[in-house]
DNA sequence: TCAAACTATGACATTTGCGTGACAATAACA
DNA sequence: TGTTATTGTCACGCAAATGTCATAGTTTGA
């Protein structure tokens, strides 16, 4: 997995700072944001693993940004991080209520902060894996390992099952075909290059066979001339 | 069945201990946490068997918590036995509401409170148990160790009866060998990996001695090439 | 409009993975 | 003790999957 980038809200100059410090040094990317807004901006924007947010925003507006992250399915499945500054139940039991993952009560140690960012990325992670991937009526689900359109189980080869999870999990950019070649066979394989093209074909297939569907999934795979494939659910 | 782990929520530390000892005593394994915030981070780490929770911490969380569990799909169905400090009907009739299963009022002797866990852990047991182990005609009763379907006895070998039961508790998941190995014979035998398959299709062989019955049973038991074996209602 | 560059596709040989019948060793049982 | 059921292994056949190639089709830019 990439580098995790972590969004850190606080108003707080030197409380930004010193936390930024302690994310580049346990090798996680930081951004900042000092008010909910240019937060709510930033993590539409930049798209972060996980929100480090204080809770004691002025204004109170820190638990109304969390209370918005949820709302948006964009958003909702962000983890949230709260920071308190003294440790009382009542913001914790609240804070749960408002689906926050985590507390890390002011002051912290780095070495704790590091220790719960990495525990609930863990967590987030092993429930986005087994999740199923879904695009309209298109359906992959790792626990069953079966592909379905519109409840239609789908028939296809191993290799273009994970060409379509990998496609699934990186939509909406293209990759060369050495790219996919290192993401799908592994690094250690030597392919001729036309092979990829073929596999490609083949999932198209697949995504063809089942007859009468109102979305042609096939055209989801696109050919990006000079470039590779994408895969995306807007027409090129 | 291997033993249960136990987590006790309470923030007074010598109810924690003794219950600890208790538990220890009963051949249970425990863990505690001595508020909301840290019980709830316990449960989704550990994954206790049941969680013993103090109604009365500090805030009222202790009903929060319990609430909140239940919302959450993942620990939904983690049975909770509340303890309450004086024995009063309202409590009983809220946590009632809230998906509690159990009461132990303080104070408590040792054995009665490890006859409550036991009665309930044994009712979520039975629970499970006898839901799973039906699928349309064919059935699986672990308790006289028979297999019918269509009120039919089929007939099969120990081994063929583990791997039906261990498929009919995991239905819809595809398992590789190796694990259905590890699940079914236990981890510390070495198998040759065609075993599996021939007892899968002996498994198959039984489900399809009976005559006449509306669905193809061999049907359920799915492989999925390249990834293992899977039980599905579902046709392939 | 033409050539060059790139991609799509059908066909094919090879490889891989699975199903199956047979068999010997072992366990269960009368 | 003899008899039967169960179990694990093996060898072989088959079908799916895979990678490659040759050929046809498409796009691009001069």
């Amino acid at each position: 997995m990439s580098e995790s980038t972590i969004l850190i809200v606080d108003d707080e100059a030197a409380i930004r700072d010193m936390v930024s410090i302690t994310l580049d040094l346990a090798g996680f990317a930081s951004i900042s944001a000092e008010n909910a807004h240019d937060a709510h901006v930033a993590i539409i924007d930049k798209k972060p693993d996980l929100v480090l947010l204080d809770w004691m925003l002025p204004g109170g507006s820190g638990i109304e940004l969390a209370r918005r992250l949820r709302r948006d399915d964009l958003t909702a499945n962000i983890p949230i991080i709260m920071l308190t500054a003294k440790s009382s139940e009542d913001n914790k039991v609240q804070g749960l209520s408002e689906g926050v993952d985590d507390y890390v009560t002011k002051p912290f140690s780095p070495r704790e902060l590091v220790a719960r960012i990495k525990t609930v990325l863990r967590r987030i992670d092993d429930k986005q894996k087994n999740k199923a991937l879904q695009v309209f009526d298109l359906q992959l689900d790792p626990t069953s390992h079966r592909i379905t359109i519109e409840d239609k189980p789908v028939e296809m080869g191993p290799t273009e099952f994970r060409l379509l999870k990998f496609f699934l999990m990186n939509q909406e950019k293209v990759f060369s075909r050495d790219h996919i070649q290192d993401s799908v066979w592994g690094g250690n394989v030597y392919l001729e290059e036309r092979t990829i093209d073929v596999h490609i074909r083949r999932l198209r297939k697949a995504l063809s066979s089942i007859e009468g569907t109102a979305i042609d999934y096939a055209r989801l795979v696109q050919t990006v001339r000079g470039a590779g494939y994408r895969f995306s659910v807007r027409p090129s």
